[in-house]
DNA sequence: AATTACACTCTCCTTTTGGTGTGTATCGAA
DNA sequence: TTCGATACACACCAAAAGGAGAGTGTAATT
């Protein structure tokens, strides 16, 4: 009514969401789907599991490298859920887990390589982008 | 030292860092895009504008959906930065500014591709996966 | 004269993310 | 007998992400 000129949220109609996705239900679906895979620890993991084969916990943070154990317990435990990496837990002591990709996992793996990929070959490029910017706006 | 059992961080050595990237400062700075580029409101706008072309700002956000103004300019800005998206303003008035992709912003999108592919081909199983991890766990 | 539209910015505020430290159970080694 | 190793859980805290709402400046529209 009148209590601002502008609402803060964009909406969206119908009008394109039907050209992506036909149900709204699915969208939404795929979109909470990326937003957890699109996550730089689950990359990582993905990778170091991806690169190594079976791992088991400790060693999984260390190949990712500069990750908390509970990011890493946290992060595991989702990719367990949604299917991507196999738990398997040796009932010895001291405690022996190891974690491996599925197929699944392997399969997003696969297709986050372009990804990295990506990265890999504009990183120059990218940096270079960056210190136009910054010169153009905040430098001298 | 003698201030606890063991530490929360798991340190990475160099041995399996020098498999992927022989330069220490390299691997950061692929794991800095990474970081930036695997998000969610990163994905999406590039997908607007890739499907789209060249659109308004209000228009990014409209065909992205549930995205605030402020995450829209700002993860805008982090692209334009970047080097992904050309943000042009016509000096007119209302202001109207358009965002399309540059060469850069087109291959990561195409790099994507085979992700949004895979979320769409497998997100069923990840539901399946989801329902049976809860019910190995809190459930019944 | 008031409203609308655009492309933002700015200020709160809440939620999420992530780090640190500690505890646990048990066995073998020192 | 105490320590260290493993794979966590849990509690506490700081920082960042992200949303809501209001404000801005101008010009055409109503």
């Amino acid at each position: 009514m009148s209590q601002g000129t502008n609402s803060p949220k964009i909406y969206a109609w119908s009008e394109n969401r039907a050209a992506k996705a036909l149900d709204p239900a699915l969208d939404g679906l795929v979109r909470d789907i990326i937003g957890k895979v699109a996550d730089k620890w689950t990359m990582l993991i993905l990778e170091a599991l991806e690169e190594h084969g079976t791992l088991r916990f400790t060693d999984v943070g260390r190949k990712v490298g500069d990750i908390s154990q509970k990011m890493l317990t946290k992060t595991l435990r989702q990719m367990e859920a949604d299917g991507l990496v196999l738990r398997i837990v040796h009932p010895v002591i001291p405690p022996h887990v190891d974690y491996s990709l599925t197929e699944m996992g392997r399969g997003l793996s696969a297709a986050f390589c372009g990804v990295w990929e990506w990265a890999e070959a504009h990183h120059a490029q990218i940096e270079d982008s960056r210190k136009a910017f910054s010169e153009r706006n905040g430098g001298a």
